[in-house]
DNA sequence: ACCCAGGCGGGCG
DNA sequence: CGCCCGCATGGG
């Protein structure tokens, strides 16, 4: 069992996080119902009002997958101090307001580097879509479930495969990723570097820019001072902070960083992304 | 039919 | 540096 104050399972995975295109959840009369696969095994978790339960197969023990539970829905961060650092306004209160209890889920980095190369100009639904089909296409199959597929599955398939899955134009990108992570980039090597080093280094990869980068370091490297702008943040901060005029990247970038300092900017970002997506358009 | 989606690389001035 | 373009695909 595990004590889970402000989590909301539904928020966390509905909100666009690599978890979403990897889990299985349902919400039923029990309560909260997640399933997903790592390469160790199987997480099933049961959440009913603040308490998890939680089952678990292959190499897991009851001490590793609570450990793997807590650190990838970000169990121990302190959204106390959270939400009083990043409700600076009106608008980021009432995201707060919105969705409390939407964590910043932390996973496995070539899982968050492959989901969000596929996210680019796309919709999550599609996104959803292609992960299924990826997985289910270059995953090990563990019965049930497959797996995620492994960077060097990914590498040894052919472009015409990958396409197959619905990717578009992404498929060099993600053929490439791939490659670097199952042959070169030294994916552990971030872990130990500062945001800016560890940002400059995934931008040296094809298919990554400034976005992408944010989106890894964030949700793949538990780096929580990312912030990533995509099109929804960069419209709702340009409505709610700029009196609706165009602003660069960079500029909305230095904002950020002025208005939200430390460690948060990351979770000013999901709820930005989310209030803004959901109930402001 | 048209527009947009968790952008990026390349080319231009 | 900033700006503009093309890019696959499917849903609204």
């Amino acid at each position: 069992m595990i004590l889970a104050r402000d989590l909301s399972i539904r928020h966390t995975v509905a909100s666009g996080q690599p978890l979403a295109f990897y889990s299985h959840y349902s919400n039923g009369k029990h309560g909260e119902d997640l399933r997903y696969v790592t390469q160790a095994g199987e997480i099933s978790i049961l959440k009913r009002s603040g308490r998890i339960s939680f089952c678990f197969s292959g190499e897991y023990t009851e001490k590793s997958a609570k450990d793997e539970i807590v650190s990838r829905l970000g169990l121990g961060d302190d959204m106390g101090e959270i939400y009083r650092n990043i409700g600076t306004d009106q608008f980021m209160e009432d995201a707060i307001k919105s969705f409390k209890g939407l964590r910043i889920t932390r996973n496995d980095p070539w899982e968050a580097t492959l989901c969000f190369v596929i996210s680019q100009f796309n919709n999550i639904k599609r996104i959803r879509g292609i992960m299924g089909r990826m997985i289910g296409e270059f995953g090990e199959d563990r019965g049930k479930y497959h797996a995620f597929p492994t960077p060097e599955a990914i590498a040894s398939a052919d472009l015409g495969a990958i396409r197959a899955c619905g990717t578009g134009f992404r498929d060099r990108y993600i053929k490439s990723v791939a490659e670097e992570f199952a042959f070169s980039f030294d994916k552990k090597k971030l872990y130990g570097m500062g945001y800016g080093d560890a940002k400059a280094a995934l931008m040296e990869l094809d298919g990554i820019g400034d976005k992408v980068a944010d989106c890894i370091l964030l949700f793949g490297y538990n780096k929580l001072e990312a912030f990533p702008i995509d099109t929804w943040v960069k419209r709702i901060m340009e409505r709610v902070y700029f009196k609706g005029r165009k602003t660069s990247i960079r500029k909305l970038h230095e904002f950020a960083a002025e208005r939200w300092p430390g460690r948060y900017q990351g979770y000013a970002q999901q709820y930005i992304f989310w209030h803004g997506r959901e109930n402001i358009g």
